[in-house]
DNA sequence: GCCGCTATCTTGACACTGTCAAGACTGGAG
DNA sequence: CTCCAGTCTTGACAGTGTCAAGATAGCGGC
């Protein structure tokens, strides 16, 4: 656990993530600036240059690790199940908002423009990052089929707009736009009745 | 027209407002830098601290520009009349779309984490934005007073919830992440779906 | 045990950013 | 004509990402 501080730090990459964790939270994705973090770390400010190409890499590595937990959660969600197709959407949609809005500065990373427009997105992050939109489409994509709509291509579509429904209530809700984090409860209901209302 | 560049530029502040919102478009919202800015307007790189405070206050102001478009594009929208209720907002979320889409810069820089959360919005943009939203709004509580639908406080929410999924596929589109710029035909119809299913 | 190779880490330097401070100009009011 | 306030300028500073080149150390082969 205690490392002499010898020249080599030994598990580098792994620190440096859990440090830029750490800075976002503090100072916001605008405050994290590789030396700062390299200081932080310990360690002088070209040393994450030999674990990571870019800035712009480093941060990817640090989003990809979002958007694996993300996954997760659309897996934890009960949108299968025979179970009631209300309280299953509910659920994800609470969760979803938790998620962004817990760490608003994380979720901002993962889906802000500073990687996926001005930057090029890795290669991993860009795989991990759909993998959990295609699984979330998927299960929608059950429950139409369950319930004998008019199927078409239409469960991508509606995966696509009841997504984005989400981010964009979280976008709001983070950068406090027009919805007051007060509103959240009631607006995601709203949101639930959306999704919902077209599914029937 | 031409000017004798004399040492007082005579309009400076337009002058600058003008040139910052072509080199948004040219170089996006991180390649506008004061600096540039200011060599581009033919004048140095202090001149524009006596027309605005700050570079925060400088894009506020260009910000407000858009939300004035956006406010008239809500009044256009045929949301109110007698007129048929899915061709309205079909109407209204084109337009928005196409309004976000064809200047992705500027439409990034008005709903962007920069101004909203990490600079503060100055009072005039924050009060520009919430006017067009309110305006939005309020068409849609006149929409469903008509239909005289279960009221409640609901017309705040539900335009929360529609504008949320309007600006979520916007922010979706413009920076690439799970809906192609070529499935915006469909999704934006599927927005559609969501908004009128909800409304009966 | 010693040599050398390669991965790792370091310092120096550069171009770029926003902005504080202090000086230079100038158009208009008195 | 004078003076002043509004406008514009140059100098300087701390901070940024990253290229180039040098320093260190752990590890395999002899």
């Amino acid at each position: 656990m205690d490392k002499a501080p010898s020249y080599h730090h030994g598990d580098l990459r792994a620190a440096l993530l859990r440090e830029a964790d750490a800075l976002l939270r503090q100072d916001g994705i605008n405050g994290l600036s590789l030396r700062k973090l390299a200081e932080r770390t310990g360690v002088s400010r070209m040393a994450p240059y030999h674990h990571f190409q870019d800035k712009n890499a480093l941060l990817c590595a640090l989003a990809t690790e979002g958007f694996h937990e993300l996954e997760a959660l659309v897996d934890l969600a009960q949108l299968d199940e025979g179970q009631d197709l209300t309280q299953g959407l509910r659920g994800f949609v609470h969760g979803y908002l938790r998620f962004a809005t817990d760490h608003p500065e994380r979720y901002e990373l993962m889906f802000g423009r500073p990687l996926w427009k001005a930057g090029a997105p890795t290669d991993a992050l860009r795989e991990t990052a759909f993998a959990a939109f295609r699984r979330y489409a998927e299960r929608l994509g059950g429950i139409i089929q369950r319930a004998n709509l008019p199927e078409g291509a239409r469960p991508l579509r509606l995966a696509q707009a009841s997504w984005a429904t989400l981010h964009g209530l979280c976008k709001l809700l983070n950068d406090g736009i027009y919805v007051d984090r007060a509103d959240m409860e009631e607006v995601s209901e709203e949101a639930v009745r959306l999704m919902v209302a077209v599914l029937r």
